[in-house]
DNA sequence: TTGAAAGCGTTACCAA
DNA sequence: TTGGTAACGCTTTCAA
């Protein structure tokens, strides 16, 4: 059923429909100067023709391209998932299409993208964090578009930002923890060299325990970034061999806050009666586990939509004018798996 | 510090290099005769200009974009993600970048998706499942590129196809629960307008309890899919409410198993003592949770790599070539949610 | 409201 | 191995 035959141009419906192409070519354009009878001449017979608009040619002519090139680290994260949906939310009512790649936490991943991306002459590119190889920076610097970077808050921005601090986010959770009680406080994450984000996590977990006087020797840090359910097991299983009076214990994301806590309860430990465990991102997982595990929402549909404020700002609304860049405040949610007064007897 | 001037073209380039832009159009094709001394030259100014080749131009030109589109249902699923790593590593070896777009499960949206990616010229397309409108399936028919179904084995399919038989995966589920002994069995699922695939389940769930001559009226399908864990949760407690001699409860997903799962167990009912609970898909999560949950495994990575197999073949190895359709075979991973032989007493 | 001509930045093709 | 020329399919610009 594949037609041989190449595709119908403009020149196509133009000899069809008796006008120029130059006609056709405005039929398209939802602002153009078409007396609306000839614009539905002209799409009806576009229709039956099976003709497309070609974007590659019209994105040469026009120097418009319409593409926002994004990158982010993972396709499967509810986090990353929750921001595309606010970004394409917010960019619904414009042309812009995102063209969306993903890094698997690998910077040297994300230059490759981030060239080839560009070869596509984005109006704008998006990253995700603030740690990039030299060869990408320069190439971000350089593309002569507008650029976010997001998820995070870089000492040396490249141009606009949108996130947190993700240390600051950590420094809430151990707070918690110190409010509750508890003094040996451990830590859950990846192979930091990868994960920059995770790694700032960590940091600020350190940090936060330094300015209690805590001991901060408790870290497994091991698996590659983002560690899965079932890697958060195995770490919890190392924490308990290697430090038994561990109290509590923050993991990098929810996900291996749960493998975590279901490993405590498969050694017959009680969460949080024995050990208090916390997560990071606010999955739906998070709320429905048994018991439910205080974690950090950091609004990740708000960092989208932010960003599709600034873009259309920057690309359609007013070009050139100044955005802020904006700081998201993440929130702490204190839930069963750390509320040792809400412990029931069992 | 954004670059006010136009980027770099291949003339600048050429006219620093003192070559000609067809001399420097070939210093950026791996396979072009070019002396290596010259290409080198070229390159280094090149990268000094900060010039990176536009594919827009050279789509136009040689008629190859180097876009493969891709429309799947949800970025923000483990299955679909799998599916699109074996993909993305199928064709880390082409010159094919991935065009990504997701439609919610709503095929009004697939039909704007493809529209507007068949504006960019793709290469091929790749859609989920075998249902479309009537006019996306004319988009792709008259498309002139080659089209895969996946994830479904569609009646009419519009050209190549890798997926597997949803109705013969739940009925796997089924005769599963009838060996260990389960005769009340109902079915949790979302809204079925949107959700094809999950339809199909249901009607495969439905057909097999029929031929066992056991009742199938026990069914929720409620909620917008992909049903989230706490809507599989809240179907729980409905089928509960209704049907509470239920002895086997079948999940459109391991996500809403989970919910399904926690709500029994917040109800003070043992999994699988007093009701046994299967899921759909081989999350991690159905391998963590407690008890692990009974899931269907169908081989999400395997369709994405059939799916760069066959793309490879028509579009680079050997073009028009015929390659066949492949039918993936589903697997029932029996686990503790469903096995009352390995029940503890509790 | 419509049309003609001149590009947009690259590659196919042919020639040297 | 290199270069010149003519597209590729569209939009910008100017003119009618």
């Amino acid at each position: 059923m594949r037609k041989p035959g190449k595709a119908p141009t403009m020149s196509d419906v133009a000899r069809v429909t008796g006008v120029s192409s130059m006609t056709v070519s405005r039929a398209f354009k939802d602002d153009a100067s078409v007396s609306k009878e000839t614009r539905d001449r002209i799409r009806k017979a576009a229709e039956k023709l099976g003709y497309v608009i070609d974007s590659t040619a019209s994105g040469l002519s026009s120097r418009r391209t319409g593409f926002v090139a994004v990158v982010i680290p993972s396709i499967n994260n509810a986090n990353f998932a929750d921001t595309l949906r606010g970004l394409t939310e917010g960019l619904r009512s414009t042309n812009l299409q995102l063209l969306l790649g993903y890094t698997d936490y690998d910077v040297k991943e994300e230059e490759r993208l981030v060239e080839l991306f560009l070869r596509r002459r984005p109006e704008a590119v998006i990253v995700t964090g603030g740690y990039h190889t030299a060869r990408c920076r320069k190439f971000l610097k350089n593309a002569g578009v507008p650029v976010a970077e997001m998820w995070d808050l870089p000492s040396k921005p490249i141009d606009h930002v949108v996130g947190f601090s993700n240390a600051a986010a950590a420094e809430l959770m151990v707070h918690h923890f110190h409010d509750q009680g508890f003094r040996k406080i451990g830590f859950i994450g990846g192979d930091t060299s990868r994960d920059t984000r995770g790694k700032d996590r960590r940091a600020g977990f350190v940090a936060a325990l330094e300015k209690l006087g805590l001991d901060t020797t408790r870290i497994i840090a091991w698996g590659t970034p983002p560690i899965t359910m079932r890697e958060g097991a195995s770490a919890m299983r190392q924490m308990l061999e290697q430090w038994p009076d561990t109290e509590a214990v923050m993991c990098v994301s929810d996900l291996s806050a749960f493998g975590a806590m279901t490993e405590c309860q498969r050694a017959g430990l009680s969460v949080p009666g024995d050990i208090a465990i916390g997560g990071f991102g606010s999955y739906d997982l998070s709320e429905l586990a048994i018991p439910d595990i205080t974690t950090i929402d950091v609004g990740a549909r708000d960092i989208g939509r932010h960003v599709a404020d600034w873009l259309r700002t920057v690309l359609t609304d007013s070009p050139g004018q100044a955005v802020d860049s904006v700081s998201i405040e993440p929130k702490l949610l204190a839930r069963g798996s750390t509320l040792r007064s809400l412990q029931t007897s069992d």
